[in-house]
DNA sequence: CCTTAATTGTACCTTTCCGTACAAAAATTC
DNA sequence: GAATTTTTGTACGGAAAGGTACAATTAAGG
């Protein structure tokens, strides 16, 4: 959480917009039109501020940009991963964390696909930064879901193996989403590939 | 095959330059720096043309960026999808087509990942013409793949659902590839998804 | 060799880009 | 309530964006 705070301790005169609620708008803009895609007037229309505020709250469009990736993890990113904790069973884990996100992915009111998984993944073929913070986000995931499904204790496979599998298709999962698949295009995706991960037992959703 | 081609029966002024490297040039930038990313000096200077030669061959930067993804499934997705042909056994077939693109993936004289699965997905979020290419491209291969797993006769499953579960972790591997994984992650991965899918009897690559 | 057809290079156009200067406004502190 | 601190709105900069006009150039056709 860098956002550019100087310390207001009640000086001066009072911010005139909630910069969480910028910083959503602004996350927003850059999901739907990606970064170069996306303006300064893009930005400041959304986010119904103008730029001299801008600029002394996120500093600059980049690092608006590193800030949206943030709120996106925080928002809806980390919520997600969370409720892999509800599963009581591998099985269950997995297919709770499918439907969570083609629930997230299809959302009506946000662009569609993954903020993360197509824009900041594209920008990180010609950003430094952007790629090892990205790739760090899904290493993390990676082992979060192997140090649950150990904790569960009853996967047929190899845990590790099974995360990047899960994973992996969870990437699958937002590009198909970018490319218009609808929640339920997802979902029977989703089934039909944790029958081929566990065998079949039962839907997802 | 749009590219403007006036029927340049051997009136005027000849071409100075290949129409074929030309594109070959602007879809490595594409492929780097993205759309919006991308300038027309950008193209231009890649291209080794000037603006006035770019528009009467290529029309806009849009139509040349839809070309660029033509030549993109002609030069480098098509080829690989042809060599699935080589393979005797579905294993075969499945090991042949990640360890392919794994290398194309990763290849040094090429930008990290895939146009298609990076920057024209990125796009199709905000283009719908672009949107329908993709998606189209995405669902000829898993059908190919169909057809193909059906031909061989040995697939452990329903070829459909397994063929959309190895198009699915294709795409996954040309996010981490965009991401910066070397080509051996991504065959280290490729392997062990393999063995997911098909149970353990030897490796990719 | 003159006309016609096509491409080339330069120079230019309008619009938009990202970013900032500056004065007015609104709050706190003394 | 004057001084101080911070944010706001407007207005402006220089640079770069995408795209085009136009004259010069290079070929083939007659």
């Amino acid at each position: 959480m860098k956002i550019n705070q100087p310390a207001n301790r009640g000086r001066g005169r009072p911010l005139a917009f909630d910069p969480t609620q910028a910083l959503d708008a602004a996350m927003r803009v850059f999901w739907l039109k990606g970064y170069e895609g996306t303006s300064l007037s893009d930005l400041t229309g959304a986010m119904r501020i103008n730029k001299p505020s801008l600029y002394a709250r996120f500093d600059d469009k980049r690092a608006l940009f590193l800030a949206a990736i943030e709120h996106y993890v925080a928002t809806i990113g980390a919520p997600n991963v969370q409720k892999l904790l509800e599963g009581k069973t591998v099985r269950e884990t997995i297919a709770g964390y499918f439907s969570t996100i083609t629930a997230a992915l299809t959302s009506a009111d946000s662009p569609p696909g993954c903020l993360i998984g197509s824009v900041a993944t594209d920008l990180a073929g010609r950003d430094e930064e952007i790629r090892e913070l990205v790739a760090n986000l899904v290493s993390s995931t990676e082992a979060f879901l192997t140090q649950r499904f150990k904790e569960l204790g009853d996967a047929p496979m190899d845990e590790q193996t099974l995360a990047e599998a899960v994973v992996s298709f969870a990437q699958s999962l937002a590009a198909r989403a970018r490319l218009g698949a609808t929640q339920s295009d997802l979902n029977a995706r989703a089934d039909r590939f944790l029958s081929v991960l566990l065998g079949t037992d039962g839907p997802v959703s």
